[in-house]
DNA sequence: TGAACTCCTACCAAAATGGTAGTATAATAT
DNA sequence: ATATTATACTACCATTTTGGTAGGAGTTCA
């Protein structure tokens, strides 16, 4: 059960965004990359993910690259790795609209239990928390 | 971050022997297969993997099977998932073992913290709770 | 105008996943 | 005894997922 290269690289991605707030600069994906030591090209695909939802000023460019639209406290965590990685969910009956065998699933409610679990960690923390 | 089938299998297999455990019978791989829906062969796989640890009696030939060797309560459910499906950890460098990078890795706390909650609830459930 | 960026599409090797097939061996009901 | 019904074990395999790479088009700024 493990997250994959794109939640991970999601994360460390924001996170140095959030490093970068107090700066009001732009930071480009190269930089990161080179920092984090990750794949620049893999990471360019990652943050093109992140890119749909509405967390980042993006400039072209040189000096160009990006900067965090809103204050690191506002980013959860849980909803950048819902938009990188998918759901968290364990196995795929604890999702409402998967599987209708709930009822008879032996291990249905220990999935359910730990999916909550997951869940009130990762929405518990924001960048914030990772400065 | 899912679950594999191993783990899934296996959690699964492990209620049905302790739902059978007030029997005091042995039940089959194939009688547990059919009620579950789950794959025979694949199944035995999975039991295989299972039965390299103390967990049940096992009884070859006709009417054989297998039968908890102990109360459903003494099976952590977090002991039967490692057996299974390995660690549960979400990324590999909070195993101890693994990963040297710690102090540096940007969002190590993150995941520690999560791999710390998710062991927390595995461990704090037994197969007596789903009986 | 060239360097440094984002954006986008296409391709790909390797590993993991979730099985199946078949045979050998053991135990038991009849 | 023997047919039946189990486990035990080994080998194989198709499909999907993973984690990339390659290359070019468009943008911005010094």
């Amino acid at each position: 059960m493990k997250i994959s290269a794109k939640g991970r690289y999601a994360l460390v991605f924001m996170i140095n965004l959030a490093k970068n707030y107090k700066n009001d600069s732009y930071i480009s994906i190269n930089e990161i990359a080179k920092k984090e030591n990750l794949s620049h090209k893999y990471l360019e695909k990652v943050v093109a993910i992140l890119n749909k939802k509405d967390y980042f000023y993006v400039n072209k460019g040189k000096e160009g690259g990006y900067k965090l639209k809103y204050k690191p406290k506002e980013y959860v965590i849980g909803d950048i790795l819902r938009t990188s990685e998918g759901t968290l969910a364990p196995i795929a009956c604890v999702e409402n609209t998967m599987c209708n065998k709930k009822i008879n699933c032996t291990a249905y409610s220990f999935w359910d239990g730990l999916y909550k679990e997951i869940n009130n960690y990762i929405d518990s923390k924001t960048l914030d928390d990772y400065i």
